[in-house]
DNA sequence: CGGGATCCCCCAGGATACTG
DNA sequence: CAGTATCCTGGGGGATCCCG
């Protein structure tokens, strides 16, 4: 490791790479509910709500392909499949808490500022429309 | 606040709204330059490489809307404006600068399991595909 | 049950042109 | 310089059907 900072722009794109994976609408739900144990497909499906089986397929092959969570398969009659979050995984969730934290912390003053900003928004608009019912 | 967990459903969709404007492809770039002290417009637009205006502006608008910037016009010939991450901006900054490490740290390991499975999916292929050439 | 294959829609976001 | 307005395309992601 090199010391001091790490602004080496390669970095930066991985960086980037994994924020987005972040960011994408099912992965952190899932890994979330991973956190509390090893799940079925299915059991993963009903407990993300709103997630439909293809982007529940397609987020377990991501997690998968870059070793947050692995797959085991039971041949068995009906098929059995468990997926499970490994170390890699474990971290990630621990570090991805952080932010819910934040963001739990935080929220109220985000709602405020975003409720003020769009009282703003509505004075400007009135330069626009006609201010008929003001 | 309530004490023990937080596993209300009204805060998960928060959260999730939160993460995903973490996540969201610029961003975190424009808080990373604006952690470094007051920017300009088109002084954003150059560091963040790749940026289009259009993305930069609402970028910022939404950063702004969220209190996370500000943004302050100097009505001066031609016109300045000036961004500054607010102290809420500034505590995003820092909590996502623990999974930007994680990244980093993780770097390796995930480029390394990513190509492990790659190359099992490739073994695959071979069963589809004609192995003439094998 | 746990998916793969297909179709299709929507909109995030790039390129370009214009304005104060 | 710092935007706004418009047009247009890619692909993210839902719905549906099928299969072992």
């Amino acid at each position: 490791m090199s010391p001091g900072h790490i602004h080496v722009p390669t970095d930066c794109r991985t960086v980037t790479e994994i924020l987005s994976r972040v960011g994408d609408k099912w992965s952190v739900q899932v890994v979330v509910q991973l956190g509390e144990g090893s799940r079925r497909f299915n059991e993963l499906r009903r407990s993300v709500t709103g997630i439909s089986q293809r982007m529940l397929t397609l987020t377990l092959r991501g997690l998968e392909r870059d070793g947050l969570v692995t797959r085991t398969v039971y041949p068995t009659i009906p098929p059995r499949v468990d997926y499970q979050l490994t170390g890699l995984g474990c971290s990630l969730l621990k570090t991805v808490r952080g932010l819910g934290e934040w963001a739990i912390v935080n929220r109220d003053e985000i709602l405020d500022a975003r409720r003020r900003f769009d009282e703003g928004a509505a004075d400007q608009e009135v330069h626009q429309q006609r201010p008929d019912a003001a």
